[in-house]
DNA sequence: CATGCCCCCTGCACGC
DNA sequence: TGCGTGCAGGGGGCAT
């Protein structure tokens, strides 16, 4: 489920908590999730203290005081909860929301100021890594990765220039991580529609002939930045299993235009389109055919 | 290099 | 009630 702005509504929840705590004892319940987890991962993590939490794309890290960086990706269904030891609650009056099925609570973290936080994931398509802050970078799940969308590297121009003569669809173009890091499903549909581009049209015609932006194109860059900034600003989007780590919920799928609307009006003032469902790669799109060109 | 397809896994909604 | 089918927010890996 998490796209950018659910993983960075966990790190904004998680941070007050983590920030500064040790790591007393880091409890496994299995032995991988998609990938094995790490070499000693138990034992490199015990004991140390948290000293930064940050996003990259879909990604969530945790550095430790050692420099070392834990990588949380939350796959589809992952979740991450936030609770008080049994001992902490009974001095505090402290409510811990539904943890979920508690057979995929995988991975606890016990800290050291009497919380823990608890890795749930039904579907295990997440994973975690530890490595040298120093080699984040070179990680094969960041080697490549495209700049974020919120961050200044990210620009019509760049979208343009690795948009030249390809005949991809704008989804599959926006999709790839490796265009722009964070976006998923629910966010590309969302970013095309206000930006009244159709998710069909293949990506090279972002640009002019001189190679210049097209008036298209920038418009896309403010629309991807605004769709994310609004959603963060919800709490992320709450579906099947999105909760922040506190159990609330997020609201922006209550502000979806087109996910998930197929043959609702579409939301586009004055326009009397009607929102449709169609497969590209595999996954659905919901777009609106005549506002969206 | 670019593209398209399959796969990993579980849960849930739906139709019969 | 039970069963089969299709679908779900991600993304690696492989063949073409």
């Amino acid at each position: 489920m998490p796209e950018l702005p659910e993983v960075e509504t966990v790190r904004r929840a998680l941070e007050p908590a983590l920030m500064g705590a040790r790591i007393n004892r880091v409890e496994l319940r299995r032995k991988n999730l998609r990938f094995p987890f790490p070499e000693k991962f138990q034992s490199r993590l015990k004991g140390r203290r948290i000293a930064l939490l940050s996003r990259r794309a879909k990604y969530l890290l945790i550095t430790m005081e050692n420099a070392e960086v834990l990588i949380i990706h939350l796959g589809m269904s992952g979740r991450l909860t936030l609770s008080c030891t049994p001992d902490a609650r009974s001095k505090q009056n402290n409510t811990t929301t539904d943890p979920g099925d508690p057979k995929h609570d995988h991975v606890v973290f016990h800290l050291s100021n009497q919380m823990k936080l608890t890795y749930n994931d039904p579907r295990r398509f997440g994973f975690m890594d530890l490595v040298p802050t120093q080699q984040l970078e070179n990680h094969k799940m960041f080697r490549a990765l495209g700049p974020e969308p919120l961050g200044n590297s990210f620009s019509s121009n760049h979208l343009v220039q690795r948009a030249q003569g390809r005949k991809t669809d704008l989804k599959a173009f926006l999709l790839d991580q490796r265009t722009v890091a964070g976006l998923g499903n629910i966010y590309v549909c969302e970013a095309l529609h206000r930006a009244g581009l159709s998710p069909r049209r293949s990506a090279g015609t972002l640009a002019t002939k001189r190679k210049t932006p097209s008036k298209w194109s920038a418009a896309l860059v403010p629309s991807i930045r605004d769709v994310l900034n609004d959603a963060i600003a919800a709490g992320g989007s709450s579906l099947k299993d999105f909760q922040k780590p506190d159990g609330a919920l997020g609201y922006f799928q209550h502000n979806f235009d087109v996910y998930g609307r197929e043959g609702k009006p579409c939301h586009r003032q004055s326009c009397t389109g009607t929102v449709r469902r169609i497969t590209q790669a595999g996954r659905s799109t919901f777009y609106c055919p005549r506002c969206q060109r």
